[in-house]
DNA sequence: GAGTGGTCTAGACCACCCC
DNA sequence: GGGTGGTCTAGACCACTCT
């Protein structure tokens, strides 16, 4: 088996995770499913079972897929995640972590504004789903959001199905439209609440508010949602790790 | 070479990937340099070379070594970083990325109050230093931070070392004291301008800023550094990514 | 050419899960 | 007991860097 034919070499295991990524893009495996074991994989590539390790380990690491000894490799899924605080950054400055409630505001049809357009990949004025809702933490709302999404992507999706879903939005995405999120950018600044803000998070007009900008990432790095989050951080963070 | 004997099974790499972490703790190898190539480490721990391989991938991966092909292995240091983006995550909107200049503001020997002080692992009242200083974009400030380390760990510290030094702050602390950053977690709130970063920062009272509360590690998960960032976020933004 | 990390393989055996 | 992922080994060969 030789790969090794510089120049512009690729690495075999590079290859195999490009191979697994179209599997998961087709949706031959959905989120929570079993992918076939090693060896099968190792089989059905042509290579050892070492290779398709390694092609697993990486994206295990990305949180694509889970590893479970014993048990099997399964497609990330945000239903069935424990503690899915994993896209949910902000939490209680001291006490025990409580999952927030969601109301649920508006869901429109609208054009796409330039902002979200061009970080969405769409021509302004393309068709998308406009969700407004708020995040309460202790019954106290501590997040509006506004989310877009492109109607192309989701189609159908109106109130009445998000309000019928228990669970988190990207776990509802995932449902009902086969569209999993693995990653996402954050974009954070302090701003001050205007009137609709002001209103819904019960705070002063002119108080200060985190606003994070974020645009998520389905497989294959293809951006499906745009958000803008207002959160009122009193006796709240934004919590953020790096090395 | 049987480790196979549980309970409390610890394979070989984690073993091995201590080994390595206390050599850096004892500053056996220090940042920038090269360590031993995977052949020797192999022999000194007698183990193979793929099971070294793993313990460094691992080490790789958290940002602690930094592996050059055809080079060696080399011990990850703020000085030679290309963009130390890494744990200055606040960035112009649009344009290109330019390098904060810092203006050092004061340098004087305190008491840890209780809130650095429990982060740190110090008793209140422990002697750190207290550093305050100002980094400006486009010769405009933006973020006026106030930086406690422990006292015991950086002795001789003063204003004249700071301010003869030409670099970030992470790499003057790293050749001057032997502490390297390898980690860092941060709390994020939005709050108002109070009268000092008002005028450090020539904003109006009561303008939003970002508050970035940072405690940083060094090696063994080491807390050596707490520091309250207030950042003025007009055409900047906070950066995150997540997966 | 010598030395480093990087890839790939084949095989043995262990830990975990479930039937 | 049989299947899954997890660890460890030994060896071959490639890619990169420097001398």
């Amino acid at each position: 088996m030789n790969i090794h034919s510089s120049p512009s070499f690729r690495p075999l295991y590079d290859q195999i995770k490009i191979l697994i990524t179209q599997s998961l893009i087709a949706g031959e495996w959905r989120p929570g499913d079993a992918i076939p074991s090693e060896i099968d994989l190792a089989s059905r590539f042509k290579v050892s079972q070492g290779t398709v390790r390694k092609a697993i380990d990486e994206l295990a690491a990305e949180n694509i897929l889970i590893r479970r000894q014993g048990k099997g490799t399964f497609v990330a899924s945000h239903s069935q995640e424990r503690a899915s605080t994993r896209f949910l950054r902000i939490a209680r400055d001291e006490g025990v972590f409580e999952y927030p409630t969601s109301q649920l505001l508006s869901v429109t049809r609208e054009r796409a504004p330039e902002g979200s357009a061009s970080l969405l990949d769409l021509r302004t004025g393309a068709s998308i789903f406009c969700i407004k809702r708020l995040l309460s933490f202790e019954g106290i709302p501590r997040i509006f959001d506004e989310i877009h999404v492109p109607a192309v992507s989701f189609k159908g999706l109106d109130d009445a199905m998000i309000r019928n879903y228990t669970g988190s939005l990207y776990s509802f995405f995932e449902s009902h439209f086969g569209i999993a999120m693995i990653r996402a950018e954050e974009h954070i600044k302090a701003v001050k609440a205007g009137p609709v803000e002001a209103e819904l998070l019960h705070v002063n007009l002119d108080q200060p508010l985190l606003r994070v900008d974020r645009v998520a990432f389905t497989y294959g790095d293809r951006p499906v949602e745009w958000r803008r989050g207002l959160c009122h951080t009193e006796r709240f963070s934004y919590v953020t790790e790096m090395s």
